[in-house]
RNA sequence: GGAGGCUUCGCCUAGUCUGGUCUAUGGCGCCCGCCUGCUAAGCGGGUUUGGGGCUUACACCCCAUCCCGGGUUCAAAUCCCGGAGCCUCCGCCA
């Protein structure tokens, strides 16, 4: 949730951001007028209590005869309170709402507009010669790496088996991806991958995307998206030493999306699918650091991208296509030759103090006062890779070639054949 | 699944039976100061978190906060109900 002192004193800036983001400015003044409501609520009720402690105080010192006038005064005070303190209840309840509604302030420089106004900031790499095409899945096949028939008899749609040279190149590249991880200081954490409603609701997906979270109703937990959501509730209501400089985290963990609302989209192959798993990159760190770290994470997304030889490119999100959380996101697009445009391969978001406030994680600023951390997140290393991976390394017999980066993953490997 | 125990302001802990004097005790740690040639020891003070008020600022004041949520009461760390987490034992099962 946005912060309420930014916006009482700032209200024209969040105006601003809705704009940009195609949401509605109406919003604001509904948080401003339930903020305005809660403080004069909250205001009625301290004075009640205060002026009640010492009415009860009265009844313990009260003499035997002036007790019974002392007591009914008590009561009538406990009465009062009890009615403040309900309706204090219901403005923050409303507050809460109304907070809960409006989405992170867009940073500065981000582009305005929706999905397709977003900014290229550069092209990397050299897209591959290829005489004749094949798709991943055609490949995948070829390789005995891809098995979409048998994922979809045994679960449906969008499922999927990685086999042989498939289910190894994922664990060599998701191990890659933590090995750099980890060499850059993060910590490797294999998360759960099943959360409370708190944690899922506190990072931000239970708002707009709500449709996209798998919910299983006999337990009332969420099954994750992305392992951002347990590595943010993981320093949940913590205060957070942040004096050696960002805490950072690389998550290992199967990711699941229901991609309702996607019907007919991607359905070939292992593009899009409810199942996949990644390492994801998240960082807690002091606000006025964040936009430095943002850069960063990209800066190890990129280098992950040259390891596996990939020809890429970045863009600035606009506005309108940030998740409810961010404050500006940048995303590495692969090219895909079968398609020949760039798709998404990995999306880094600068969360500012959004997700931190609805979490309580906070860390001692320099006036040792306690405030809310930056989070951010960044994709190392995903299933869906393996669809670039196949198709810009392919040769005219079917057979791809490995990056060197991972061969040493691969026990050596240079060259993946068809096995049929 | 069944039975029992536990949860207090960083950590440990007193307080809960018997409601008001709890404005929560003590120790450890940490911070500031004094003392000391330096260090240790010693001495004094400070040290939950959040919201609000007042201030240039420091200070100070008010409210809430004893795992969470309800309830009883003029009044709850304390009594009652519900929940969560941890521990022990039993049962069942990878």
């Amino acid at each position: 949730m946005i912060d309420l002192r930014l916006l009482r004193e700032n209200p024209e800036l969040v105006r601003a951001s809705q704009r940009a983001r195609g949401e509605s400015e109406h919003l604001v003044d509904v948080l401003l007028a339930a903020d305005e409501r809660r403080r004069s609520m909250v205001a009625a009720a301290d004075s009640l209590r205060a002026e009640q402690k010492g009415s009860s105080a009265a009844v313990k010192q009260a003499s035997p005869e002036e007790r019974p006038a002392v007591l009914q005064c008590a009561r009538d005070l406990a009465t009062k309170v009890k009615a403040a303190e309900g309706e204090q209840a219901q403005a923050d309840a409303e507050l809460r709402q109304a907070q809960l509604a409006i989405s992170n302030v867009v940073q500065e420089g981000a582009p305005a507009g929706g999905e397709d106004d977003y900014l290229v900031l550069r092209e990397v790499g050299d897209k591959p010669a290829l005489d004749s095409v094949r798709d991943h899945l055609e490949l995948g096949e070829l390789l005995g790496a891809i098995d979409t028939e048998r994922g979809a008899k045994v679960s449906g749609a969008r499922f999927y088996y990685l086999t042989g040279v498939g289910a190894l190149l994922q664990l060599a590249m998701l191990q890659a991806a933590i090995d750099q991880a980890v060499s850059a200081g993060f910590t490797p954490v294999i998360t759960p991958t099943l959360v409370k409603p708190e944690v899922m609701n506190g990072t931000g997906y239970l708002g707009s995307h709500s449709d996209e979270v798998y919910r299983l109703e006999a337990d009332d937990l969420y099954l994750v998206g992305t392992s951002e959501v347990p590595l943010a509730g993981f320093h949940m209501n913590e205060i957070l030493d942040l004096s050696g400089g960002p805490k950072r985290y690389a998550g290992w963990s199967s990711c699941y999306r229901r991609e309702a609302g996607s019907y007919g989209k991607d359905t070939r192959g292992i593009l899009r699918v409810h199942q996949f798993d990644k390492v994801e990159m998240f960082s807690y760190c002091a606000p006025e650091d964040a936009a430095a770290e943002h850069q960063r994470l990209l800066a190890w997304e990129e280098e992950m991208l040259a390891k596996v030889e990939l020809p890429y490119r970045v863009i600035d999100t606009a506005a309108g296509d940030l998740g409810s959380s961010a404050a500006r996101k940048f995303d590495c697009e692969a090219w895909i030759p079968s398609q020949g445009r760039y798709r998404e391969l990995t999306s880094t978001s600068n969360c500012t103090q959004f997700q931190a406030r609805r979490l309580g994680i906070r860390y001692r600023d320099g006036n040792n006062k306690s405030v809310p951390v930056a989070t951010l997140n960044g994709t190392l290393a995903t299933t869906r890779w393996i669809v670039a991976i196949l198709e810009n390394h392919q040769q005219p017999d079917g057979s791809v070639r490995v990056p060197k980066a991972l061969q040493p993953y691969l026990g050596g490997r240079e060259v993946f054949e068809p096995v049929r």
